[in-house]
DNA sequence: ATTGAAACCGAGCGTCC
DNA sequence: GGACGCTCGGTTTCAAT
C-alpha cells in the first residue's frame, strides 16, 4: 500500500467520477503539467491502486428492475465451494461476500422481474446440494449507489 | 427504456468492463467500422444507457480494508428524511437501499477500520433521534463484486 | 556537491470526428 | 483528411544525503 500525494488523491477523485476528462483538463483542476497528470495516472494504474476503467450502465435503462439482497447458509461446509463456483458464474450476481451473523453468504442480484428472480433462486441457489436456508430482501428503491470511495 | 440491437449489446459488454479501448479495438472485435462504434457510444450516453465512465478503485490499496453491511429500523416515520440525509452525505455509504422485510433499510459501508465503523454508527446513525435498531455484518471476504450487468 | 526522483516542455503520432 | 489530445523522450528542478 504505497503512499498518496495530495496530486494524487484529488486525481483519483476526479478520475473515480469520471474518468474520460481530457488530461488537460485535469491538468487545469489540479494544477500541474499534462504530462505529470499522465504519469500519474500510469502510476496509479501500475501500482494497482487504480483496478479498471467502466462504463457504467443504468440499469433500469436496459429492464434491471430488480435489485435483491440474498442471504444464504448451510451447515454442512462442503456446500461453499460449489456454491462460489455457480455463483461466479451467473451474470445476476453482482456482488457475494462471506459475512458475519446467523447467515454464511450475502448476494447482491439483479434481475428484470419477480419470475427471473424466482428462477435464479431455484436453478442457482437452491439447485445447489446442501443449501439449507435463504432470505431474500428486495429493494423498494435505491437513494444512493455510487463507486466512489473516500480517497 | 430504447431498445438495444446486437451492436450495442456488444458495446455495452466491452465498455462496462473496460471503457479504455480504442474505437479501433472495439472495430476489429465487434465488426462494424470505427465510425459506428463512434457513433453508438454517443448515443447510448446521449439516450442514458450509459451513465457515466468510472476509475475503479481498489479500496485495500487505499486502506479501505473494512466492509459492513448495515440493516437499520425505526417506527417513526419522520425519522427517514433525516437518515436519508446524513447517509447520502457520508462518504462511508456507498449504497443505501429501501428493502422490504425487518428492516427499513439496507447500507453497504466502506471505512477502514473497526474503530472507523464504531464511529460511523454512532456519529451517522444512531445520532439519527428515532433510530431503534441496527443490525451490521461484517464482510469477511469478498469472492465476488462487479460493476458489470446481464445486458 | 552528487544523486535520484519527480515535474515540465515540446515534438511526434495515434485517435477521434 | 484535418484537428485534437495523448504519449514519450529529453531537460530541469528540487530534496535528501
Amino acid at each position: 500500500m504505497a503512499k498518496l500525494d495530495d496530486t494524487d488523491r484529488q486525481l483519483l477523485m476526479l478520475l473515480q467520477e469520471d474518468d474520460r476528462q481530457a488530461l488537460a483538463v485535469l491538468s487545469e483542476k489540479i494544477g500541474v503539467a499534462v504530462s505529470t497528470i499522465n504519469d500519474r495516472i500510469k502510476r496509479l494504474v501500475r501500482t494497482g491502486m487504480i483496478s479498471g476503467f467502466h462504463a457504467r450502465i443504468a440499469p433500469e435503462a436496459i429492464g434491471l428492475d430488480l435489485l435483491a439482497f440474498i442471504m444464504v447458509s448451510w451447515s454442512n461446509p462442503k456446500v461453499e465451494a460449489i456454491f462460489l463456483e455457480r455463483v461466479k458464474a451467473s451474470p445476476d450476481v453482482l456482488e457475494c461476500h462471506h459475512i458475519t451473523g446467523a447467515w454464511n453468504y450475502l448476494l447482491k442480484v439483479r434481475v428484470g422481474t419477480t419470475r427471473d428472480l424466482e428462477r435464479f433462486l431455484t436453478e442457482t441457489i437452491k439447485a445447489v446440494d446442501g443449501v439449507e436456508r435463504t432470505e431474500t430482501l428486495i429493494t423498494l428503491s435505491t437513494t444512493k449507489e455510487t463507486w466512489s470511495v473516500r480517497v
